[in-house]
DNA sequence: TAATTAATTAGATATATATCGAAATAATTT
DNA sequence: AAATTATTTCGATATATATCTAATTAATTA
């Protein structure tokens, strides 16, 4: 669901000693000393780990008399690794992603002040962002005559015979009898 | 199975831009370039995303006329996902961990440099440590009178009615008409 | 109550790395 | 061949964070 839980899960986990940690919650519980002894690290470093664990969800702790006893939160594990394989989770972390940014870069760097175009791209995936922004200054099902449809075109690039053939090798328009339109 | 290869996967993916590549690519290709401008960042840093992505094997780029075209690899996406499910993977993350290191912290913090105890510790879980060691001067299969079984106690703590005591009580010996034995 | 002990928090330091600009590569178009 | 363009690599910088020691807190035992 949350885009920054994927994340909180990843970082959390994105560390060697804390993947250690995981995997030896996984076969017992333990506490903060036990831990320290058998990663030769200092408790206060353990501490930090468990928190950033315990803040993804992914551990817990019980106290157990005098101790805190940790433990793995297998649930949290598996739903996260559920998420993983869902179709829908990995589309949603991009949600707010502006898609058509890039479209909107090519149609600058290729365009005059007044929407005319420098030139008309060589490349492929770019003349096709400008073929479809010059298409909308078509309406549609309307029918029309060549000299018209140059006449629009003009206003992007003097070379109204190549806009034209690509428009209608791209699909984005087709003709008949002399006459265009909009697809 | 290896578990370098899931903290390299966790690593991967512990960014909050190199996750959003992976949400757009599980859409569609894309190539550097437009995933700079989408993601508002340089070429030269999604090209930095995109070889760690690629060096953990979730992304690859296919060259495609006169640019690349990185595309998901979704098989490793699910292949770790199911292996954070499976049960094996994660002790397996921790087998080179030293479990006994706790224990023998405990030993050597009770222990005076002969082997006898400084003092019987107070807490249960450090206790049993240094019951499991005591038991083990104690042969299997061998029934002890109390006598005996005080002066081999004797050589670890003056208190040998207590360790005798706890050793029943933590069910490590048994004892019936005044002999003790291992279990 | 005083002393011990486990755990956490705070502060400091050192390492890792995300990001950028510039340079180098590689491929394409003119 | 020269110029353009996409991508990668390199070097520098700034931020994030793993780890330690020291101090604090909380709970237990003597």
């Amino acid at each position: 669901m949350d885009e920054s839980q994927l994340l909180g899960f990843f970082k959390a986990l994105a560390d060697a000693n804390r993947l250690k940690i995981i995997g030896l919650l996984s076969q017992e519980n333990f506490t903060v000393e036990q831990l320290a002894a058998m990663l030769e690290l200092r408790p206060s470093t353990i501490s930090h780990h468990l928190s950033r664990l315990a803040k993804a969800g992914l551990v817990s702790a019980r106290a157990e008399g005098y101790y805190n006893l940790y433990r793995l939160e297998t649930s949290k594990l598996e739903s996260m690794a559920r998420q993983l394989l869902s179709r829908e989770s990995l589309p949603a972390v991009a949600a707010d992603v502006d898609l058509e940014a890039y479209d909107r870069k090519v149609l600058t760097d290729f365009s005059n002040p007044d929407g005319s175009l420098k030139i008309i791209p060589a490349q492929r995936k770019k003349l096709m962002v400008i073929l479809r922004h010059i298409v909308n200054s078509f309406e549609m099902d309307v029918r029309y005559p060549e000299p018209e449809v140059n006449q629009i075109l003009a206003r992007f690039h003097e070379d109204t015979a190549t806009l034209r053939r690509e428009l209608v090798g791209a699909g984005l328009m087709e003709r008949e009898r002399g006459k265009y339109w909009r697809v």
